[in-house]
DNA sequence: TAGTGAAATGTTATCGTTAACATTCTATCG
DNA sequence: CGATAGAATGTTAACGATAACATTTCACTA
C-alpha cells in the first residue's frame, strides 16, 4: 500500500504535535475543543486512515481472529463461519479465514501465521488424522488463545465446541433398528483419529450394543468426509456378495452420503428398499437430492456463535476457563431411512 | 496475545545483537555458520515466532488481502472465495474475510477497517445500491489496490472481474421465446443500481426486442438477490388478474428462482405447466430442487482466481493497467423451462 | 610482520502510534 | 498581582523488526 497520511503530516501541517492529533482523533481529554475540532477537519481533508499495524505494535492487540476449516465448500462451514460473525462483527473484530482443504500441514501452516500476524485468538475445526498432539499442545502451552470447534482435540487444555456427535450417532442408528428392524447395518466412518469420526463411530457401536447386534468388520469403511471417499466406501460394500451385503448405512456425514448414494444408483440398486441411508450434517442439499436424506440436523450457526462467544471471553477475561461446550443435534427424518 | 520471545530476547541470550539474530533467522549471507546454527537452534528452543505486525511497518507490506462479500450463505460467494484462496495460498497471503450482508454500509465500514489493517488489496462484490460513487472513488484515488468481482462498479478506474451478464440474460431469454414460443415473460429483477442487476435486466429487454416483444411494466417487478425477495414478488404478479398474468420468468438469481417457486407452488400453481421459470448462478440446490432449475452456470471459482491473480499483479506490478475481464456463463438447461 | 580486504558483527535510526512523563499555558483565588 | 491548580500541549521512549551505515575480526599476501 502506497504512502498514506500519517498522524505526524497532520501535525506538521497544522504546527502542533503528533500527540495533540493522537489525542484529538482518539477523543481524549485534555484537548482544547477548537484544536481538536481543527484537527478532525484536517485529518478529514488530508484523508487520514489510521495506521493498525501501529497501533497494534504498540497495544498488543489486533482486533483480529483468526479462523481455520478444514473445508470451505462443505456448506457446514460456511454457515458456522456466519455464526462467528456475528459474534465478531459487534465487537469489532477481524476476520483472517484460511481453508486448510483437509491436510493437516496446510493447517499447521496457517496456523502459525496467524499467530505470526499476531491475531488475538483462532478458532479451529482440525483436520488432524495423526495422535500426536504436540503441535497444539505447544500452541496451548504457549497461551496463545485457542477454541476448537465440530472438530476438537481433547485433554490439551482447550475449550471446544461441538455437537453432541455420539448421543446424536446413537440415535439415528437406533432409528434404523427400533423404527425399521435393519440388522444388518454398515458405517462409512470419517478417519478414527478425528474426534467426530471417533464419536460417531462409537455412538453407531452403542446402538448395536444395546441390541445386541454383533459388529461386522467388513460393515465399517473408512471414507473421510467427502463425496469422492463415500463413494469409493461404498463401492467396496457393493462388491461383497449380495448375501454379505448390509440393509442399511450409517454415514458419518451428507457428502459421504451423497457419494454412497451415487454408488448405490450407478449400481442400479434402489434407496431405501435395498439400502436405507442416514448422514450427518443436515446441509442445504439434504432435503433436495432425489431421496430425501434422513440425517442430524446440526446447528451450524449456533456453534459458531458458540465458539467465537467463548473466544472473545478467554481474550477478554483472564480468569475464563477451559470448557467443553456440547450443542444438541436434532434427528432431521426424511425418505432415505425407508420413513 | 500474551508476551512473546522477541529478536531481543535471543539476542541477550546468546550475547550477541539483534541484527546477527535477524540475519541468522532470514538466512541472509554475512553471518558464520557456526552463530548462524546456535542461533536457529537457540530460536527453536524459545519458541520463537517473528512478529509479522512489526514487520510490516517496516516494511509497508502485509502479506495480507481483504476479500469483501455481500452473502456468505449464497453459495455462490464460499466457491469464489475457494478460487481466490487458491492463488493467494501459492502466493502466501492471508484472507480477511468479511461479510457485508448485502448492507452497504456494513460494506464501507468493512473497506475502512481493511484499509486501516493496511492489507496490500482489496477483492470486492459490491452490496452498494446507491448511483453515488464518491466513497469507492475516493478509495481508488487513494491508491488502494482492488478489484471488483461478481457486482462491479464501473467508471472508476478499478478492474473487474465478472462473468457476461448481459449476453446469458439475453441467451435465456431467447431460449424461453425461441424454444418455448413463451411471449409473456416476466422478470424479478435485483436492484437496478447494482451492475449485474442492471446488466442481467438488460439483457431480458434485449431478448424481447429482437422478437418484437413489448415490456410490460407489470411484468417487471424488483426482488433483490435473496429468497424472500423473489417469494414476494412473485407474489405480487400472482395477484394479477390471470389474463394479465406472465407465462414465463426470468429470475435474476437461484435464490430469487427459488423464492418463487414456492410462491408458486403455495398458490397451487405448477412449474413449467403454469409458469416456465429460469435462474441464474447455478448454485447447489439447483439440480435438486423439485423441478431442477434451468439456469445460467456461473464459474464462481474461475471469478475467484482471476480476480485474485489480477490482484496480485497490481500489487507487485507498478505498470499494471486497469482490466476489464468478461468470463463466460454457459446455459444449464433443466426441466424448469420446459424442457 | 604490517597491511589489506572481505566477512562477521554491531549501532543507530526508522516504520506510525501511544504511554508516561515534562512543560507551558490560563483561569481563578487569596 | 502573584500563586497555583488544572488544562493543554510537548518530548521521549517504546513496541519488534530491519535497512543503512559503522566497526571489528580474521585470513591471507607482500
Amino acid at each position: 500500500m502506497g504512502k498514506q497520511v500519517t498522524l505526524k503530516n497532520i501535525a506538521d501541517a497544522l504546527g502542533v504535535s503528533t500527540m495533540t492529533v493522537s489525542r484529538a482523533l482518539n477523543d481524549r481529554s485534555n484537548v482544547d475543543k477548537k484544536t481538536k475540532e481543527k484537527i478532525i477537519q484536517k485529518a478529514k481533508i488530508m484523508g487520514y486512515t489510521p495506521n493498525r499495524v501501529a497501533k497494534s505494535l504498540v497495544s498488543r492487540k489486533t482486533q483480529t481472529i483468526g479462523v481455520v476449516i478444514p473445508e470451505i465448500t462443505h456448506a457446514f462451514f460456511p454457515e458456522v463461519v456466519r455464526g462467528i460473525e456475528e459474534v465478531t462483527y459487534r465487537s469489532d473484530y477481524q476476520l483472517i479465514l484460511t481453508n486448510a482443504n483437509e491436510q493437516f500441514e496446510r493447517e499447521q501452516h496457517a496456523v502459525n501465521t496467524l499467530r505470526s500476524q499476531q491475531v488475538d485468538g483462532i478458532l479451529i475445526s482440525s483436520s488432524q488424522t495423526v495422535e500426536d498432539y504436540t503441535f497444539y499442545r505447544e500452541i496451548v502451552n504457549s497461551n496463545t488463545h485457542l477454541v476448537f470447534f465440530d472438530r476438537c482435540i481433547q485433554g490439551i487444555g482447550a475449550s471446544c465446541v461441538h455437537v453432541n456427535d455420539r448421543e446424536s450417532s446413537e440415535l439415528i442408528t437406533r432409528h434404523l433398528i427400533e423404527k425399521h428392524q435393519y440388522k444388518k447395518i454398515a458405517h462409512l466412518s470419517g478417519p478414527r483419529e478425528v474426534t467426530i469420526g471417533r464419536e460417531r463411530y462409537m455412538g453407531y457401536q452403542e446402538a448395536l450394543e444395546k441390541s445386541n447386534l454383533t459388529e461386522n468388520r467388513e460393515w465399517i469403511v473408512e471414507a473421510g468426509f467427502k463425496e469422492e471417499g463415500g463413494y469409493q466406501a461404498m463401492k467396496k460394500i457393493l462388491e461383497l456378495p449380495q448375501s454379505d451385503q448390509p440393509r442399511a448405512i450409517v454415514c458419518v456425514n451428507d457428502p459421504v452420503a451423497f457419494g454412497a448414494m451415487e454408488a448405490i444408483k450407478e449400481a442400479g440398486r434402489k434407496i431405501p428398499d435395498d439400502f436405507a441411508i442416514t448422514g450427518f450434517s443436515d446441509e442445504i442439499r439434504a432435503p433436495l437430492v432425489e431421496v430425501p436424506l434422513t440425517t442430524v440436523h446440526q446447528p451450524a450457526y449456533e456453534v459458531g456463535r458458540r465458539a467465537a462467544e467463548k473466544l472473545l471471553k478467554l481474550i477478554d477475561g483472564e480468569s475464563e476457563q477451559t470448557e467443553d461446550i456440547e450443542i444438541a443435534a436434532t434427528i432431521q427424518i426424511r425418505k432415505s431411512c425407508g420413513c
